[in-house]
DNA sequence: ACGTAGCTTATACAAGTGTCTAAATTTAAA
DNA sequence: TTTAAATTTAGACACTTGTATAAGCTACGT
């Protein structure tokens, strides 16, 4: 990403960022990513190519922002409840609920877009990177003789393979039902 | 794809095949796949490009056939001893063995590809595919209440997270140390 | 309200991509 | 060894990509 996110955005590059994510997630509910050229992104945002250069590498990079910004709200804090053993749920619950709430935008997107395709990849191994570093850091799940780091890896690609189920294989799902799965795959 | 692999090749299609095959993993020891172009590909393999465009699609079209070369060895032959409930244990030993016959390879190529870019990725998500089809066939291995197909996947989760965690993330391990392991996470 | 720092934009460039054609060559099988 | 079918090849085409430059515009803090 060749735009700094870390600083606040001024009001036009706020507005330049909009458009461009607005305009990546409408292509994507018509047609699928590989067909979507940096050429086309500018014409349906109305800048010049220089402009989507200025903020990102490529159409790999802006699709990640993309992701950054569907995502935002996982980490919106630091858990505040005393690191329970249910931070697991705690998480699980989260994504849940992102994933619930852009149901609609997700079957669209799906239409285009194989499920093992370069883009759903990339969305779940966005979330995927996310869980890792949360529980590399702070997992109180834990096996005798197994490496914290494989545990954690472990857990976060179990959360994710059934969050796939639900809403990109769309098998619907109770959240109930989901943490009875998660326990029984993670005993 | 578009030369299609099930037809027995000519002597030529043979060489070809094999050229470009060559050339890939050669490259890949020496700079990024993103970096790799198909121009250079057939520079180095002495082909014109329009022959690279008979064979594959793309460049990511000739690493996934890569991938399928080196990874014969998974499918020689069905499970020929009953399938006994330690299917998975074998099919997870195939592929250690697979892992360890091409560590050097493995890791001149690691040199220039970072562990979750897009050729790792490929190549991960490719092994996973073909567990998860075998798996999803025959699975001795169940949990009550869990549906077969995500028992199937999260079983070839989890037999590529510990390879991974051993061949790609080069944390030594005996092949028994791995087997504790998988029965630890899978229970 | 002003000036400067930071964005935007027009334009150009070298390189790569994937497709197509028609001519040259190779191949399998008689 | 010959021949018909299949492949390979050179070359061209329209298009995309990522970078760079210099001129113009915006808007933030004072």
């Amino acid at each position: 990403m060749k735009y700094d996110l870390s600083k606040k955005p001024t009001r036009g590059a706020e507005r330049t960022l909009t458009a461009f994510f607005e305009t990546m997630l409408s292509l994507l509910s018509q047609k699928s990513f590989d067909n979507i050229s940096v050429n086309e992104i500018c014409k349906v945002s109305n800048f010049p190519r220089a402009t989507f250069y200025n903020y990102f590498d490529d159409k790999y990079d802006l699709v990640d922002y993309c992701w950054h910004v569907l995502a935002a709200e996982i980490e919106v804090d630091q858990i505040q409840s005393a690191p329970s053993d249910n931070e697991l749920l705690i998480y699980f619950d989260r994504l849940y609920d992102i994933f619930e709430k852009r149901q609609d935008l997700l079957k669209d997107i799906l239409k285009n877009n194989d499920f093992s395709g370069t883009l759903i990849t990339s969305f779940i191994n966005y979330l995927k990177a996310i869980m890792q570093k949360i529980f590399y850091e702070s997992l109180a799940y834990t096996k005798p003789d197994v490496p914290t780091e494989l545990m954690a890896d472990h857990c976060s690609e179990t959360v994710l393979l059934i969050l796939e189920w639900i809403f990109l294989k769309q098998k619907p799902t109770t959240k109930a039902q989901a943490h009875k799965y998660l326990n029984a795959l993670l005993n």
